[in-house]
DNA sequence: TGACAGATGAACGTTTATGATTGTATGCTC
DNA sequence: GAGCATACAATCATAAACGTTCATCTGTCA
């Protein structure tokens, strides 16, 4: 992969973040390329799912009718959550089922796993992905049932267990708020916890877990599972340099997803 | 600020969102484009159900965007059905569990339930029903899990048909495709009938169909159950007439909804 | 050195956005 | 009810943006 059109891409990613939109003609103007070349790179853009493609330009992805609390969240590691969910999403295959939890960054991997237009299906509690998959005919969406958090978007509890508990995942990626060698994965809320709980036990595949360096080291209230059930952590630079100083099971691959 | 049409278009809709309504000659003024570019734009938004236009202008919209093919059963016979979700609205109870299956009609009922400000718990294959739920404090949303159709904004299939076997409900209100007394209630998705099956059969109460006077007396593909398992039939005043006609069960009331 | 992949730009025809023009409908004033 | 102003719809012309194809350049690998 070169450097110069990577970086260039990176830029303008961080523009329109910044601006919520631009123009083909002012970045062709500012990065001194031809339109053709800006059009080119918002098309890749666009097909990854970063940025929202329009005419005369680009804007920041902004489909979702209504944005839930966590897409504040969202707005705290951008970058590394984008390519977090990235790499990840290299590891899906043709014919996967995968089990993905609820929150901000796996959101993001639910958003990289339909650009693939692989034919896949996804077990998951985030109602919002419902958004991401709605134009997708190859992605074939199972929602998980029971009481629904407006909080966050998804459903939990006993009564998504039960589903989960009829069906057998492949793969499983999972979100979390604490990552930690002596708590294992920890979850602000008790429900969550159980779910993505029953989600992992019946994952017969790899287990990812997917976190930025502001989750690594921290403890949140309710333990999901402990390190030795998780396969890979895909984390960032940052993230990987904190578990370096950490004990962990020598079963866990570390994967680091370099910002675009 | 960049102004191409998707940013302009973008502004303009928050714009509305804030002050509530907008006139084309202020817009046009604002964004230095004609009157003309400008009410292209309110089209274009007004198409996608974002916005109301208005003669001179476009006003805030606080429907929820939904599918089109949705939304055009759902303007079929709106104040019909806005009449019948009231009316089975007024059976309900403090601290009913409900089972409400999907459908343009029962999407109704949900928002007439959820204006009761009553403390219930609403069971749901429905998805769009967490944009009625959202802002109530005291509705308690379950949804059922399962595959998701998108184009009936729904979940069905055994998987939900697992979880609908965990609660029992004391009130069920059925939207459905198709009401005759000899093929009973029809709907034309083989899976949606097994869901509503599963609903009526967890109801230890009351059974209320609703059905505008456009589907009495129709049949469509796939049989849900027959009449004699419905308690109530909740109709316009057009669909009551055609009832009288039939031969239905004496154990079946006939409610008419008066139109507002 | 030669083959090759990826990035870039030019040229072409096509699509989209915009504004001017004209005529029609709606609502208001008198 | 006549006259008038405003908003609208329909049509056309123009310019910008687009997609496609081909050619060029660069760096890599055998």
């Amino acid at each position: 992969m070169s450097n110069i059109p990577a970086s260039r891409q990176h830029d303008i990613l961080t523009l329109i973040r910044q601006e919520g939109s631009v123009t083909v003609s002012l970045l062709a103007e500012q990065f001194s390329v031809s339109e053709l070349t800006i059009r080119r790179d918002l098309d890749h853009l666009a097909k990854k799912g970063l940025v929202e493609r329009t005419h005369g330009g680009a804007t920041a992805r902004r489909n979702l009718p209504v944005e839930p609390d966590y897409l504040q969240k969202a707005s705290e590691y951008p970058q590394e959550k984008a390519a977090i969910a990235e790499k990840v999403a290299s590891f899906v295959e043709e014919g996967d089922t995968l089990y993905i939890n609820s929150g901000s960054t796996t959101f993001e991997v639910i958003r990289a796993v339909v650009a693939l237009e692989k034919r896949v299906t996804i077990v998951t509690n985030n109602i919002d992905a419902i958004y991401l998959c709605k134009e997708s005919e190859i992605v074939r969406l199972i929602l998980a049932g029971g009481i629904y958090r407006n909080r966050s978007h998804s459903v939990s509890g006993s009564l998504s267990s039960l589903i989960i508990s009829q069906i057998h995942a492949n793969k499983a990626i999972i979100g979390v708020d604490g990552f930690s060698p002596s708590a294992g994965l920890t979850t602000p809320i008790l429900e969550e916890a159980e779910t993505t709980r029953a989600m992992i036990e019946h994952t017969v595949g790899n287990v990812f877990v997917v976190a930025a360096s502001n989750k690594i080291g921290v403890v949140s209230n309710f333990k999901t599972v402990s390190l030795d059930q998780v396969d890979a952590l895909v984390t960032d630079e940052k993230g990987a340099e904190i578990v370096k100083q950490m004990e962990i099971p020598e079963s866990l691959e570390i994967i680091v997803a370099t910002n675009i």
